[in-house]
DNA sequence: TTCGTCATGTAATGGGTTACATGATTAC
DNA sequence: GTAATCATGTAACCCATTACATGACGAA
């Protein structure tokens, strides 16, 4: 999940840790947040891996000292070929864990990225899942309303909304992008 | 957080841990599921500690005989006098863990059986972090719009009203228990 | 010179999940 | 008699969080 976002923002331009924190709130938004105690953790892992490794072409050598006295600097990373191809796989998979909440949000920041049918999939899977959802809570609705008191039964219905305002988002985003892709295959309707 | 609601609905009558996991479900909606590998330890945890104990008192024992077969049949949990105060010192604790996503519905869930003072409090709250993390994503976005492809937009956009939607919701229910403490303390408006 | 924020990292812990194993009960 | 679903539980793991420790750098 953060392997995926970080390969994702590593893969339009090198970033060092800090900064990858703050394009990760600014491109995930209110969907999720990730603390330092993750995320370098998983930067380590990954550079392990060799998904990622430090890039030393950058500015920060300007004198000749600092090298010497051994300070801690910035760790830029940036993505390595095999990062790139890790990136690509991942997109590619639209398994049925793509359509979960935590890691749907992530999948959709790097729509962009992602091959025009990979979209579609995800994007039903994910409405499947929602109404699927929905129609659980309904019938479970259906049967226990009575039962329940007012407070439970706001917090049911205030979701059932909310699944509701999402299934039709995705099904305006669908309806998009198989437009797009019946008249214009492999290009982003966005 | 799975503590608090099977204190919450064990409150309510003795229950299984299968049936526990119904009623959770049809509770919290589509707020949160839990899964019987976290149910069944937690039930064990809770009952070393005293808060919930097996309930004998119930129709199960009818024959003789499969006592001494020592079969395994449904193990009903109640709460202990512990589990009872325990669960009104949960209820009254309205700290900031209250209002984050996992912890709110949950807390929401068992609001009839709070104060008004402290679910006014709880909604309040809940609405500040909301009004706050939506402040973040919409400076951010404002500094950024450009910056980010469509997609990416998209999601932070959908993000912001759903937060906006939520914040709205609880603007209501404030109001509605403001009226409520005012007109008539200590007692549910809904 | 001290405060804020930039910057990197670790250790302990938490709170769950998945997959598995087992068996009773009900409906057909 | 067999399939579904009711029912309980464990073991291995996962993916994060909080709290802490450290230190550079710029602005007041």
């Amino acid at each position: 999940m953060l392997e995926l976002a970080v390969l994702g923002l590593l893969h339009e331009s090198p970033l060092h840790g800090y900064e990858l924190r703050q394009r990760l709130k600014a491109t995930l938004g209110s969907f999720r947040a990730f603390s330092y105690g993750s995320l370098y953790p998983t930067l380590r892992r990954m550079k392990e891996s060799g998904w990622i490794a430090e890039d030393e072409g950058d500015a920060e050598v300007v004198a000749g000292a600092p090298a010497l006295t051994g300070k801690r600097g910035k760790v830029v990373y940036k993505l390595t070929a095999e990062g790139k191809e890790r990136f690509t796989e991942l997109l590619a998979e639209a398994g049925p864990a793509s359509w979960e909440d935590e890691q749907f949000g992530v999948h959709f920041a790097f729509f962009a990225k992602t091959a025009p049918e990979v979209r579609v999939r995800i994007l039903e899977g994910r409405r499947a899942r929602l109404e699927e959802r929905r129609e659980g809570v309904r019938t479970s609705l259906a049967r226990t309303r009575e039962r329940l008191d007012s407070y439970t039964l706001q917090l049911q219905e205030h979701g059932l909304e909310s699944v509701d305002r999402e299934v039709r988002w995705l099904s305006e985003l669908i309806e998009t992008e198989r437009n797009s892709i019946r008249s214009n295959p492999s290009t982003n309707p966005l």
